[in-house]
DNA sequence: TGTACATCAGTGAACGCGCGTTCACTGATGTAC
DNA sequence: TGTACATCAGTGAACGCGCGTTCACTGATGTAC
């Protein structure tokens, strides 16, 4: 006897992990079309379950979106780490941190070119107040983006690179360059730019960050 | 007898400038909740008109988003023009271009601050191609908010403040850091800071700028 | 080791919602004679 | 100056859609005895 369309592909009733199932088609969805395709139906579809079944593991869309958003962070850091992971051969400690905090910005940019849609979704505001740091939005070295940044700007200052008057605050302002140029080329006005032509303006804006922080 | 409540509020049949009004209702639905709110029928409401009456002015949603984009793009250049035109007492070419540039960004700053909701719209991506410089993005200068800051930039070439070496693309490099900053303040994780905290950064932003362009 | 039972993950059906868009229409306006 | 008529801006009704969410349920699992 055939299936019958309305029951789940899966043979057992149960799922086993639906909600690491839910999260995932999440990522899926909102890597190929931003926080907005984070629709809760769909994620359901995916994991072939019934719609309602997700109500089980999230008390709302909300949630789910956050949960996706979580991961999405946690894949950034990821990215900012590989990108560290690649520097080698740097005696000079102030070469080195300078070459610490443009791979920040690289992996950053990188990601947000290769990955716009989950880049979009790390970004959105999320519904509920707890968006405090926790792992589920850390890399492998147990930092988050944000946290990653910092730590960059401080072995600068510890390098003698940055005076210790211009810290405070700082992260802002290296931050606010580098999104500002992801923002506008994946979503913005520079949305056309060839990737090399992105990667030029990023080389470009990092070396303006460094001289003028 | 009761007006039926399906009738217009509107004494006429005709509306009279019905494209403005529906323009109008669609800025401020965007004010308050920036492009997702731009709904048609809600600005058909707002009108007085029955929702098909919107297509006798405009193809569909995304024209109707279109010409509010371009009215969102044009306020922003509006408050640049403003803010330079409060420049003042600045004798020395090279001064008055730093100043210059730094009022461009300024505006931009606190335009997305003051109308967070308009500033999203104004870089939400243009459902059609045709998104070339037209009068309807422009401010009372006629030039749109990328071209003010060009002229900002050109002028600072002028005054022997930026080597000609370095003045193409330098729009990227300025446009993106000030962008950056509006996103995460509006949008992004800086969403809590107060607005006297946003200033300060947005002026050591803008300096950061200027040294290292 | 075997059986009874509580737990709770997933089912099935339905809800109300507001959206964008299409259709055939009506009636105010402005133009030609 | 007055009348006939074409134009086309706005009406009225309806469509299909997919969404998030709620309800009472069923049946697989793991635990207590």
């Amino acid at each position: 006897m055939p299936a019958s369309t309305s029951l789940p592909a899966r043979g057992t009733y149960r799922h086993g992990d639906l909600r690491r199932a839910l999260i995932d088609a999440g990522v899926e969805l909102a890597r190929s079309g931003g926080p907005e395709a984070v629709v809760l139906r769909e994620a359901t579809r995916r994991a072939g379950v019934v719609p309602n079944a997700a109500y089980r593991h999230f008390a709302s869309r909300r949630e789910l979106l956050g949960a996706v958003r979580s991961a999405s962070l946690s894949a950034l850091a990821v990215a900012m780490e590989t990108e560290l992971a690649g520097l080698h051969g740097l005696e000079d400690a102030a070469d080195f941190a300078r070459a610490n905090l443009r791979a920040i910005g690289a992996g950053y940019l990188r990601f947000a070119l290769a990955e716009p849609g989950l880049f979009r979704t790390a970004f959105v505001v999320p519904g509920d107040a707890r968006s405090a740091a926790g792992p589920d939005k850390a890399g492998n070295s147990g930092l988050d983006p944000f946290e990653l940044l910092s730590a960059a700007l401080d072995r600068l200052v510890a390098a003698g690179v940055l005076p210790e008057a211009r810290r405070p605050g700082a992260e802002y302002l290296a931050w606010s360059a580098v999104h500002g140029l992801a923002m506008l080329v994946i979503d913005g006005p520079l949305r056309g730019l060839a990737p090399t032509q992105a990667d030029t303006i990023g080389e470009r804006l990092l070396e303006m960050v460094e001289k003028g922080l």
